[in-house]
DNA sequence: GATTTTTCTATGTCTAAACTTAATCAAATT
DNA sequence: AATTTGATTAAGTTTAGACATAGAAAAATC
């Protein structure tokens, strides 16, 4: 009852029997708990497994730490949330259905202010946009609206984006340095729901991402989700 | 020009040296690097902190790690992103705007079958049920509804949430130890649209988050967030 | 009393060395 | 040919010890 699982190293077993004496509140939000060296001597480890634990602990917010201050149960505990960026292929062939995609527009156009401010180029610059819609059993996914940078990925104006998927060549090809991700919702406009198959004025998740390596912005997307879509993270 | 920001420990310098060898393409995805011997004698340090690196950069989802393997670059760097799941309070305060909060209902019911199953309790159960409305400057920016399981949460039923902001109120005092999380799209119902003072039909983000503990489900929460709101992750 | 300086301590980081373990490859066996 | 066995390798983990450093507390100064 007490073990759930085996952790199988001694760090993460000081991290789980350390989280446990926060949830059981023995040790208060607020509290100093001993310091690395009584808690070396008390699971007989080395300080350095027991720095390894509290370091988890602390990255996942549960403990805030400080040099000479020492290590605090975190009083307003912000925990966080990480999400695996899906690749949309990967994720309809996980869900059992068969992929496909369709580009529906393809098209080397000068940046329009709201893009090229977002991924830092001028404005005007000449970009290559995509319009992609993917399937998962030839019901509508995902739409995609992507712009793309061929000054910071050199090669991808020869690409034919109708047989590679244009998310997965550019992550095979251009790992980026740096991201922004944010979610949103909207509400379908004509296109969007004549893409996604759906009503005009429907609720759509949207997930706009834009990347960055050493030559600039790599891409900027926004992804719509069929309606009722729903993105899971694991905390 | 090539040292961007000065990663004050050795294992952030070999990291962000081995990311900017990946993303130059120096070292290709599929390849296998050096191990950790060799790179310990490139950099000149000890093989745990060429580990210490390697790992980071494999949590980052851009190496692929096997005993025996050997260490490549991941061909389908399906990456990460975190963001903190905010107190909307805080958040509210960070934008410079007043918050304040509203009580639209508190009662204790049974739980209907859909929040009970997602919690694991059984249907029925008697839960509080709490309708809450967050305002930045008055106006509204976010809608929670929330049911919270007293079983989980001994003491929850004495707390006057009028005063205490019922998420801050439960995040300090239950820790949770397992948590999940999702978003998803939603057209406004005639409440939504009254309580977060918009049209019916106008597309709201809508974030779902239940979390445990050793005694069961704590609580699980509907966020609506007012139309517009942008939720931004980091990498 | 207010400010600056010094001291001291808990965490942060690194090292060298050892041991553990998963997985690959090759050799031996069926 | 298929399977088992065993050696080897590279990552995973831990240890003891050392030094660095932030920053709280105490001491010294103004």
């Amino acid at each position: 009852m007490t073990d759930r699982l085996l952790p199988s190293s001694k760090a993460l077993t000081i991290a789980t029997e350390v989280r446990r004496r926060i949830v059981d509140r023995e040790w208060r939000q607020g509290d100093r708990i001993p310091d690395e060296a009584a808690l070396a001597v008390e699971f007989g480890v080395a300080r350095a497994t027991v720095n390894k634990a509290l370091q988890l602990l602390a990255d996942e917010g549960l403990l805030d730490r400080k040099r000479r201050a020492g290590t605090h149960v975190t009083i307003n505990p912000a925990r966080k949330a990480t999400f695996t960026i899906p690749i949309v292929r990967e994720q309809i062939e996980a869900a059992g259905m068969v992929y496909s995609h369709r580009v529906v527009a393809q098209k080397i156009r000068p940046a329009p202010a709201e893009i090229a401010a977002r991924m830092g180029e001028p404005e005007g610059a000449a970009m290559i946009h995509l319009r992609t819609v993917h399937f998962g059993d030839a019901k509508p996914f995902q739409l995609e609206d992507r712009w793309i940078n061929p000054r910071a990925a050199p090669g991808v104006e020869a690409v034919d984006f109708q047989r590679n998927n244009p998310n997965e060549w550019l992550v095979r090809n251009y790992p980026w340095l740096r991201g922004q991700l944010a979610f949103s919702a909207e509400n379908a406009d004509a296109r969007d729901a004549r893409l996604l198959e759906t009503r005009q004025g429907t609720a759509l998740l949207i997930l706009q991402r834009t990347t960055w390596n050493d030559l600039g912005a790599i891409t900027s997307v926004r992804l719509a989700f069929h309606p009722g879509y729903c993105m899971v993270a694991i905390p």
